[in-house]
DNA sequence: AATTAGATTAAACGCATGTTTAAATCATGC
DNA sequence: GCATGATTTAAACATGCGTTTAATCTAATT
């Protein structure tokens, strides 16, 4: 039988295996295609241009992401007292919807979002916040209510410094996983690298 | 009298100007050369390629940086009671140190470490690992010994995840500042972000 | 003053990129 | 079964990059 796949949807598997790999600025439209088993012209045909495509990709994951990310953070609202470690825990469940996109997609969207900050793509930054901008703001809300300790501008720097870390263990992330299974010789994933990130964040919040 | 300035000199110091603003990538040999007022052909003629300029770049300042670092690092190790933050408070004077080189040479340095880091600079840390390997290492012990509670692992990964954070601050330096000094209106430089960083990693790698 | 090694220059090379073109092919509705 | 609109294709285009070449200029040495 071998389902009929799409020329879009092979572009965008080929393209998000590779921008995930190896960011968006170092995979050329030649390599995307030629992955993909289709015509370089193809891209530029069905999706316009190179930063379409990407946003494209991005998309997928979002739609799904970001929703599941606000209902969370609704229920984290009600709570009374709110902690910032559960605050972040409740990214593990938006998270997890993503193996619904895709086998490995946790891993994928947080390596793509990671590109899409070390990257200059402000096209990317300007689309999340117009079509997510509310759910970053509840974020934010949420995470001045859990941190009361902290004025205004040390609250600025330490959650600049969070996305920071959380950037860069997924951009470095397969070299570092690599590195951490040779060193401690067991099996590493991207949902070990955010446990591990969370005490560390919520760590680098707590203190005064 | 305007003292003759080398072709040499003229090309590192546009070439340390624009690589600190945008990044060795984003910065083509025609742009240094033609802020630098030479020819195109004399980068390759004075240094030999693109990424030996890059080095020659950052070696200006590792020379100065390193050696203070690792007198510092001398000086912690005697302390008996050994605190991350203020093995981390350590930086401030090798970094201190580099305005001897440059006016805003802190600022510079860290900048260009950053990108150093987030672009994939094999060569160069290829270069790092071979000049000054052993005052890292050093680094690496006395952190170890500020943290006994933190096993190897746990270690690895938050001493990544720092440095994630300090290379982001340090790339997303720019524009970071100029959205602290319009939200806070008040004159923010990198020695600022040094101080609010120091005791959010400390914090990090405290935690257990 | 002539020679010579070093420094500078304009131009071109070779390659890779994203994008566009125009012709060929395919699929669908009448 | 043909006409029409959507898709696919191969090729070329325009641009920017790092690097190389070969000729020219400069300045110090004999």
């Amino acid at each position: 039988m071998a389902a009929r796949i799409s020329t879009q949807k092979k572009i965008l598997n080929a393209a998000e295996m590779l921008f995930s790999r190896d960011g968006f600025e170092q995979t050329s439209l030649r390599q995307i295609t030629q992955e993909a088993g289709v015509n370089l012209a193809s891209v530029n045909y069905h999706f316009g241009s190179k930063k379409a495509l990407i946003q494209a990709v991005m998309a997928r994951y979002l739609i799904v992401f970001m929703p599941v990310l606000e209902e969370q953070l609704q229920l984290a609202e009600q709570q009374s007292a709110l902690k910032t470690e559960e605050l972040f825990k409740r990214f593990k469940i938006p998270l997890a919807k993503l193996t619904e996109v895709n086998k490995h997609g946790p891993d994928i969207f947080l390596r793509l979002l990671g590109f899409a900050y070390s990257e200059i793509q402000g096209h990317l930054r300007k689309y999340t916040q117009q079509e997510f901008g509310g759910v970053l703001k509840h974020l934010l809300a949420l995470l001045k209510r859990a941190n009361p300790h902290l004025d205004e501008q040390q609250m600025f720097w330490r959650l600049h410094f969070i996305l920071g870390a959380a950037v860069f263990a997924q951009v470095s992330g397969q070299a570092l996983i690599e590195i951490a299974q040779a060193e401690f010789k067991q099996k590493v994933d991207a949902q070990d690298v955010i446990d591990h990130l969370i005490p560390f964040v919520s760590g680098g919040l707590g203190e005064a």
